[in-house]
DNA sequence: CACGTTTTTTTGAATGACTAAAAATAACGA
DNA sequence: TCGTTATTTTTAGTCATTCAAAAAAACGTG
């Protein structure tokens, strides 16, 4: 999913069977240009591009690309709904508890290792999804550097 | 976690080092009698032994005895938060797709199957979430006799 | 057990994220 | 080029949740 030219998006999108349309392509872009973005980011970005877009239209494009399989929605507690361009592999991801940023994580245990609850109480499994919870590298250092400053001596 | 007595629930609040209060009481009692109650919810059961609380209140509360540990707080996606009285044990959900019913699900495969992603991109790893998704038994029936009525020959 | 401090709840209002509906506009097959 | 159908804009509105100030309640102390 390397930065994608004009032609592959609309590609995309065609095969999507949906119609192609200016907001569609300058979102599927930025979502593609960074992932794990939300709506409000997607609006920005899309605003540089085609300055009368509403917030409204990045809503919709967003879910249609979704239903269409274009997009996946991801929504860790305490954020709003993120996407991301990466569909199709079952991947997962971890979340900063501190400042929210997101990663992937390639579900590497097994294959589905979390795919087979023991006791699913008679539910029909579709999917599972895992994130993590744990500090990005930036904010391990930023706690650091504040509990240095902090604690001088304990 | 069998039907509390008011002496244990207080117990409970004040060994948290929380101030016992009748809103605490009720709140706690009734996430306790049904789990993975959403704040509205647990407003109304609160209402019928408390009819002058203040739906800030319940959420004062429950934000309250979730930080002193006493309630769990998920957030499937697309659900408002829901709380639960199981806490220390890190279980996880099965969320039906089509009514939004969650269950408990034990983590059964390994202990901590999910708990070490191969590649954290540098994250600390402090927990992992696992969220099932699937039809629950009531929605299968109800799907089933659907499709049976929608299409009698297909 | 009355008092005062501190915590909690009420009261009243506001926010953020998202959805709804009708009217205007744009895509694309014919 | 047209007409049908899908999409976007415009305008409102909803839901879940949070904020802030004032009133009330809890509990250690005297």
């Amino acid at each position: 999913m390397t930065v994608a030219t004009t032609e592959e998006l609309s590609d995309a999108i065609r095969g999507a069977g949906l119609r192609l349309t200016a907001p569609r392509l300058a979102v599927l872009r930025a979502v593609g240009e960074k992932s794990h973005v939300d709506a409000g980011t997607v609006f920005e970005r899309v605003l540089a591009d085609l300055p009368d877009t509403s917030v409204q239209a990045v809503y919709g494009v967003l879910s249609a690309l979704t239903d269409a399989g274009l997009l996946r929605r991801i929504e860790p507690a305490g954020s709003p709904a993120r996407y991301e361009r990466r569909v199709d592999d079952n991947h997962h991801h971890i979340v900063c508890t501190r400042c929210g940023a997101i990663n992937d994580v390639d579900c590497v245990v097994g294959h589905a290792p979390c795919l087979h609850p023991g006791n699913a109480s008679g539910y029909t499994v579709q999917t599972a999804e895992v994130t993590f919870w744990g500090l990005c590298p930036a904010c391990q250092d930023e706690v650091a550097r504040a509990e240095k400053t902090a604690e001088p001596v304990s």
